[in-house]
Parts: structure tokens; C-alpha cells; sequence
DNA sequence: TATTGTTATACTCTATAACTATA
DNA sequence: TATAGTTATAGAGTATAACAATA
């Protein structure tokens, strides 16, 4: 039901630590590299204050203006429920602003800013370097290897 | 510096919503998989009451008896402030306990009660179900090619 | 002086229940 | 009745500063 090849010198538990079975855990795996990535992002985005959520939210909201909050809250994989500070600390900061729909009164529809298109497009480029640095790390073709795998274990049609 | 083929369509965001350049992002890729392992693994374990830092302390516990509360919570990637309520809690529920140390005061060395050897046991049987089915979603060879993509990723070597 | 374990504290992320105003 | 957005709240995970006991 399995038939992956042995990889326990994959893991290096620091100081002499016998990793046993965690050595093939996915979830401290996958938590292990998410911390270094997030090491990676909080060095390059330290100067414009920003943190992944944010950064995911604008870059929605660039491919797909007007789009109401539960939407966007859905795409990203948050409950509407904590979309709302998440979208107010944006929109304080004028990178984001609602907007009225006509026809439902409930709903807002949400936009960039000129502001917040100015700071997407520097958040872009340091990201495009974040993604490099990453991208040396995996080798040829790991970065496509990678997502691909990741987009597997993320698939909702398998979900309990 | 990337020289990675098109994936664009390996994320499909719900609700017809264009994921622009998020769809090459390795940051909220892992994010996707990590929610999903962990959904996974809250359904396997969900009679146990067992969350995914006490089975890795306990599994690093089995194999490595006697271990220092520093040396483990670095191990595992935890700072020691934080670990000691996580240490607290096995202890609590008596499946861990705390040791002194001849020849040094200050320390406690860590081991596995008999009923903490008894629990790993039956946690042993269901992470390997849970493995399992996250391998299934991979594919052959998939999980081994996962594991060694993602220890590339958390190299401490590379980091900022 | 440095180290081991600890407390206190704060911030982020996540989860549930309940409310409002609309539909 | 149901839906869109909101508030309040609680639980985890994680971060820093500071302390006591010991080395």
C-alpha cells in the first residue's frame, strides 16, 4: 500500500537526535519546510511589513476585481469569519478598499487601491527573487515537481 | 534561475477564481497540503485526543530515552519555552515523565512511561492507515520523492 | 558568567456561536 | 428561511524578556 524507497538519512534530527519513524512523518515534513520558507519570506518582506495572508489577498484581488469577500475568503482557504480583520488590516493601511454592490445590499465587492497596486508590483518583484532562492534549493525541475506533489496532498476530493 | 515548466493548472482555486500568480507560490502551496494532512490526521486521531506535536515528542521520546528537554525541543523544532507546556501536557495525562539528572541539577532528562509506550503503540497503527492515504494520493514513488523535496526545503544550511 | 528549565506575556492563526441587515 | 458580513470569544502555535537554580 506503500512502496516508497527507504529515506531515513532524509532527515537530520539536530544533536545526535534518532529521528525513527518521524524520519517519514508528511505532517512534520511538511511542517519543517513551511517554517523555512516562512524564515525565507519574513527576511525578504521585513521591510514592507507584510505577511503571507496579505500578500495572497492583494494578489486575488489583482485577477479578480470586484469580487465579494466570501469569494476571496473561500479561494484562499479562510473562513469569512477571520477574512474580516485580515481585509480590514488592508484596507486601513489603503491597499484595499469595499465596495457596495448594486442589486445586494449585503454584499461588498472588493478592489485595489492605486496604492495597493503601487506596493503589489514591488511585493511581486521580491517575491520573484523568494521563489529563486527557493527554486535553487529543489534542483531542476523540483519547484514543478514539488507543486505538483503538493497540489495532490491538497486535493479536497480526497478529503475524510 | 527557475527554468520550471507551466503549472498553472495544478491549482484550481474554487469558485472560478483566477489564482494569477499564486498558483506557483511554494509558500501557499505548502499551506494547501498542510491543511489537508492535518484534516486528515484530526479525523484518524480524533478518538485518541492526541495532536501532532505529542505524538512526534513521544515518538522522539521511544527512540531516544533519556534525552534533555533542550536537546528534544530542538529536536523538534521547538523552542524550549514553548515546550514545556507541551511537555506538561503528556505528563499530565502520565505518558512522559521527567527525570533528574545525577551530575546536573538543573537538568531533567525525558522518557516514555509504560502507559505513554502503550498509547504510542495504538498511534503507531493509525499513522501508518494515515500515511497511507496520503500516499495514495502521490502515486508510486511519490511519497519518497515528496520527502526528499521538502528535507531540501527546510536545509538549515540555506537559510537567510 | 553561562546554561537549564521556567513564568509571564503577546501576537497570529484558527474555530464556533451568535448577531444584523438584507434577500 | 437563507445568505453576506460582522462581532465576540476561545484555543492552539509561536515569539521575546526575564527569572531562579545550578554549573
Amino acid at each position: 500500500m506503500d512502496g516508497d524507497a527507504d529515506s531515513e538519512d532524509l532527515l537530520d534530527l539536530p544533536g545526535a537526535v534518532e529521528p525513527g519513524p518521524l524520519a517519514r512523518s508528511l505532517a512534520f515534513a511538511l511542517r519543517r519546510a513551511e517554517a523555512a520558507v516562512t524564515r525565507d519570506f519574513d527576511a525578504a518582506f521585513a521591510a514592507e511589513d507584510i505577511r503571507p495572508a496579505q500578500f495572497a489577498l492583494l494578489r486575488v484581488l489583482r485577477h479578480n476585481p470586484g469580487l465579494r469577500q466570501s469569494q476571496v475568503s473561500f479561494a484562499l482557504g479562510i473562513q469569512r469569519t477571520n477574512f474580516v480583520p485580515l481585509l480590514d488590516s488592508v484596507e486601513r493601511r489603503g491597499l484595499a478598499e469595499r465596495r457596495t454592490v448594486t442589486g445586494d445590499r449585503r454584499a461588498s465587492a472588493l478592489f485595489l487601491t492605486r496604492a495597493g497596486l503601487a506596493l503589489l508590483d514591488r511585493l511581486e518583484a521580491l517575491d520573484a527573487e523568494h521563489e529563486a532562492r527557493l527554486s535553487a534549493r529543489l534542483g531542476p525541475g523540483g519547484k514543478a515537481a514539488l507543486l505538483m506533489l503538493l497540489a495532490r496532498l491538497a486535493d479536497r476530493r480526497f478529503d475524510p
